[in-house]
DNA sequence: TTGATAATTAGACAGACACCTAAATATAAT
DNA sequence: ATTATATTTAGGTGTCTGTCTAATTATCAA
């Protein structure tokens, strides 16, 4: 499992944009528009998320647009799941005080 | 969600003190001990994993002992299958150029 | 109380990161 | 060729992060 994964993961811009990506491939300015930074700010967050292979991008025209690539983030899952999956039950967990 | 629990698996370190802590709770100068660093160093990333509230520490003695606080990491499980469970097929993910 | 052991907290510092503005690239249209 | 539009790249800056050493807290045992 890849690093830059998670490091991709650890920012919440970038997490709403794969949320977005979610609901379907959608162009960089759109994207862009949502949030409250300026275009190449987000411009470096798709970079980000494409370096992590967590996103694909297309070029039609002058536009560029991005989608989910379901396959590394179902690899962070299987992760997570492992993580958690083999966990002994000899001693549950509680609240700290 | 929380961006302290992303924040938290950024790094490599604290999720191999996950992995770890997986196959069960564990004391934290056993855990330190796996990892080429200091100790306070270790006992920093406990401290990171305690905030996101990913881990939950128990006092034996002079021990500390950690465990995995599961609910949370079922939190992030959740969010990621949402992110790409909702995927449309309109345009499937493929490789960059 | 004194000393030993387990672990954390404090403070410093280099490197990474997110954001900005300005400049560059790529495509399309005139 | 020139201009307009969409997007990225370059360069700079303040803040956050991971690591270290040194000092502190907490517990146990003489």
């Amino acid at each position: 499992m890849n690093n830059d994964v998670f490091k991709a993961l650890a920012d919440p811009t970038r997490r709403e944009i794969l949320r977005l990506l979610g609901h379907g491939e959608q162009n960089a300015g759109q994207l862009a528009e949502r949030f409250d930074m300026t275009k190449p700010s987000v411009s470096h967050h798709f970079a980000v998320l494409k370096q992590a292979e967590l996103v694909c991008s297309r070029r039609e025209g002058q536009q560029i647009f991005y989608s989910l690539n379901t396959s590394v983030l179902e690899d962070v899952l299987t992760w997570l799941w492992d993580a958690f999956g083999h966990e002994k039950k000899t001693a549950p967990s509680r609240k700290p005080l």
